[in-house]
DNA sequence: CTTCCGTGATAACCATGGGCTATGGATGTG
DNA sequence: CACATCCATAGCCCATGGTTATCACGGAAG
């Protein structure tokens, strides 16, 4: 059984306006096309996805069953889009930069540029924000060819890296925060407040950013998932949770309202330019060595 | 940007094929319009997908970056048409019966299904055989409401289980193989041979029936993977590897040119009926209750 | 060299799909 | 009662995706 992706597109609007004229403007359609739509996949489906009351629009059963596979499938298809994207940039010798968070840091993605246009004169760079959901930020879907990415990472053995930066964590604090006027603050102090999370894709990094390792084993508190700098703002001052962010980071958040205090009892975390393990291609190659020729170095192990 | 799954299987077929004339056989279409549209394809994802000389057909760098994700969202979206065939069946009283292999074992299923009737006559059991790549057996997507699967699973906290046999675990061997005329084997015989194993998407499921807590830290070896009983039987004729299963399973896979020895040295397996533990309707309790009646016993824990 | 076969591309055609505007009917609200 | 709101329907139009017939090219065979 077949579907458009923008049938699904239609379906998950509706079902989070519970609104077909509202869905339709922010659709970009009328509303009668988009009517007609949902109707056409009800159909194909063989099962109404709505209950509409002249007041009222509700999910029926089937319709809170379709909803998650619904989201799901458009979010591969937008992961399939940037592979495509990043691989034809490849045949053009331009590389996907993927970033989790800005490299920042005074100028480091400069220094790499500059040292690869030495070799490569004709190499581009695309940059590209990844969402923080991929904790690989789209090196393992194919999505970018080299990414600035945290340590640890999930899938870790299909990974290189150098490490950018070592640096210690930082809490981020709304400043009306009873805890916004200390200079220092304890981790132990933090147990008991909601925190802001990496959604739960993100797997051991996750973890590492809630600090369940000096958690004693006692569950932490989820405020919010979050998965960009924009919206980690919001719900900072929106007062959903506190958060943890490395030291390099601190001006991401920095604006009004919010405030970082450094945190004592956490190991520091460790900022990583990453590339696949079995990509072969001298382009990528050549970044990473222009990387490590601006200081980045290679992991310990 | 939007796409028609119908565009992503013909993608995907062509993938497979890399001939359009006989791809477009295997689709049930003309080859004219196959063709027509893996070029709308590729226009809109503004790059060229295959390479076509008069002789043969290959996959540019582009389509095999697309490749693996198509699959993908064809999946995906195979899931969600079950998922709401399931929701749809709910809603007529009936139950979809998920099974990672078949319950077997006597005559279970009828026991459970005559005790269910008894409380609810117009229930209507369907049973659905489902892909090994899912160790809840369609459980956790929601594309069944009670299955039959084995212990341990990777979700387990989503989920609550009646335990309906436990059994020791049999090896499967092709009857040419050096140990099939041993009476028992011990499972140190057997740590050099390649193992046929579950998808890794299997989990803790997939590591509990290649055994590897009684491998001593070192990796099992893997001869193929395997998602349904047929692909297995062939597998093991093939000598592609062994493998373990329940001994209640010994049945499906002992036809010509396979035997099935007992293994010293293995914990029991684990044969269970589970449901999702956020399910409250009365007839996904009702099915547990038959099982319990009919003799499957809660988990010791 | 000519002929023929197998391949994918193209052309011409047609039914359907998916969009639009205009309108209808039901339900609350002033 | 008049009016606003909101989803469904009707009628229209063009792009899409399917068909069959045909072409253009390369290799194999005569």
């Amino acid at each position: 059984m077949d579907v458009h992706s923008r049938d699904l597109r239609y379906f998950v609007a509706v079902a989070q306006e519970l609104h077909f004229t509202r869905a339709a403007e922010a659709l970009f359609v009328s509303q009668p096309a988009l009517s007609k739509q949902i109707r056409m996949l009800e159909r194909t489906l063989g099962a109404p996805l709505f209950e509409r009351d002249r007041r009222e629009v509700r999910l029926t059963a089937v319709g809170a069953a379709l909803l998650p596979h619904a989201r799901r499938v458009l979010e591969q298809w937008e992961q399939a889009v940037h592979a495509v994207a990043a691989a034809r940039a490849a045949l053009d010798g331009r590389l996907v930069v993927g970033m989790s968070t800005g490299p920042g840091r005074g100028g480091m993605l400069p220094a790499i540029r500059s040292r690869l246009t030495a070799e490569y004169p004709d190499a581009q760079l695309v940059l590209r924000q990844v969402d923080w959901a991929d904790p690989s930020a789209g090196l393992v879907d194919g999505s970018s060819d080299v990414a600035f990415l945290w340590l640890p990472q999930p899938e870790a053995r299909r990974l290189r890296w150098l490490v950018v930066a070592e640096e210690p964590r930082l809490v981020a604090l709304p400043e009306t925060h009873r805890l916004a006027g200390c200079e220092v603050v304890e981790f132990a102090e933090l147990l008991d407040e909601p925190f802001l999370a990496l959604p739960g894709s993100a797997g051991v990094l996750r973890d590492y950013w809630l600090a369940v390792d000096q958690r004693g084993g006692r569950e932490p508190l989820v405020g919010a998932e979050i998965s960009g700098v924009d919206e980690t703002y919001e719900a900072l001052v929106g007062g959903q949770g506190v958060c943890l962010l490395g030291a390099g980071n601190a001006p991401l958040l920095t604006r009004g309202g919010v405030v970082t205090r450094p945190v004592r009892g956490l190991s520091p975390s460790r900022f990583a330019l990453a590339w696949r393990a079995d990509d072969t291609r001298p382009l990528v190659h050549a970044f990473a060595r222009a990387a490590q020729a601006a200081g980045c170095r290679p992991p310990a192990a």
